[in-house]
DNA sequence: TTACCTAATCCTGTATACAATATGACGAAT
DNA sequence: ATTCGTCATATTGTATACAGGATTAGGTAA
């Protein structure tokens, strides 16, 4: 029995919210008025108070009592100390993945990689960027009994499903860590902002790439390597900022 | 002209729950409910509500949609995670201090540690554990313009001094690191809960030990010895751990 | 007795009116 | 002309009433 899912209000908020950020409708530096997001979220202020505050931890906007809530902007060198940051911390997590991995986990991990192998043969080059509004389960907090889906498209362009993928193995990696702080961390230092915007700057050739670190990484793990797994997760963080960097620099 | 700082409901709310639980008021595991929590701190639900949407953020509460609010559990197991995590973060950004020091901070750093120093001579040992709720400043989120105070104790016991002063002087550590991102995953990766506890354990040895490593780490500062700074903030964080679980495998 | 369904109750989520604070414009005094 | 103070306005913070989901107790059927 499949009940169409009821969004409450609270989560329509934030997705909406979230996704005119991500889309660039709210410019950085913007300022945000609880008024305005009303009536662009058709609804009442207390859910977009909710929404904003969600926001505000994960970085997406930053908020200053009495004053109001502004489109947080990311300069160049925020977007370099995250990734310097994610580098240390996600590749540390993954020497003690190596150390914790099953076959079970290992099988999930290169069913992931075989598929966004499969995608890269079989789609076009960048189609569109369209990141639908479609309705996914949501999260109150970080420890929660549901799951945050981080979904953003699912019939889209490459890139959309590479962040998907990406998104998908990461979070199994991340998971068998198994360090509840570390993963804390992990998405403190992992602006979802950012990820999404680098994603969207993935061409053909750099997530063929950035699949073949995955399947590195597979590969470290299948043997019980943690010193390679965090060789490699490292490289495979901070050739995605390296990319960035390029990117911006033109 | 100083004219009685106006403390807002969500701040009192903030404050007088964090209180209770650090106390040991509301025991772990214990269900808050908002209705309860509005008489206890004589102000509406709206502003209990941003209360425990902090809390949850730092730590202190485990939140589940629909269903309410509980006060965090912290096993030992939890508590050597964090440790863990924080002695891989905190260290790495006492190497990036050590390359930015300036003999102002190592003035201010020098500072804490002959203070701690001189408290350590005239005090008496562990008197009580008081811990007023003396309406300090608040902060809105982690990049206002107010600032956190963290105060808990200003002429508490040892431990408590010994609480703020080590707090004081981590936070120009972590400050002079310099990258914001691995700033918030420190913070993601030092509940105050445990900070505070752990603190609480801590006997005038250890206290005068935990001041040497500072003392230690203000060395390596001076000669610019990012490698020693990096080991010796490990030291000391991992020493905290080891004190922690020592106390409680009693 | 046990499993399941129903209904009453509790509690969280939402809307909205009101209070307090910040912002900006206008005008007076220097 | 400039600075300062005051007032009007805009916007955030708070209180509270109402709505809806979750939990529990009671009762009925197997």
């Amino acid at each position: 029995m499949t009940v169409a899912k009821m969004l409450q209000a609270s989560d329509i908020a934030y997705n909406q919210i979230r996704n005119a950020i991500i889309e660039g409708d709210f410019p950085q530096g913007e300022r945000l008025t609880e008024e305005a997001l009303v009536a662009f979220c058709n609804v009442s202020r207390t859910p977009v108070r909710d929404a904003l505050q969600r926001l505000d931890f994960e970085g997406y906007v930053v908020s200053r009592k009495n004053k109001g809530v502004w489109v947080r902007p990311w300069s160049l060198e925020d977007v370099r100390a995250a990734y310097q940051a994610r580098a240390l911390i996600e590749s540390f997590n993954a020497a003690e993945a190596a150390r914790r991995i099953t076959p079970q986990i290992i099988a999930q991990l290169e069913h992931l990689v075989q598929d966004m192998e499969q995608k890269l043969a079989t789609h076009a080059d960048n189609v569109a960027h369209n990141a639908g509004d479609k309705a996914g389960d949501t999260t109150r907090n970080n420890a929660g009994d549901n799951i945050s889906p981080e979904t953003s498209n699912e019939a889209g362009d490459l890139a959309g499903l590479f962040l998907d993928n990406n998104q998908q193995f990461h979070d199994i990696v991340n998971d068998t860590g198994g360090n509840q702080s570390i993963r804390n961390a992990i998405r403190a230092v992992t602006p979802p902002p950012i990820v999404r915007r680098t994603a969207h700057v993935f061409d053909r050739k750099r997530i063929a790439e950035s699949n073949d670190h995955h399947r590195s990484l597979v590969a470290a793990f299948a043997v019980k390597d943690s010193t390679l797994a965090e060789a490699v997760m490292r490289t495979h963080i901070l050739a995605a900022a390296s990319s960035y960097e390029k990117y911006y620099a033109e």
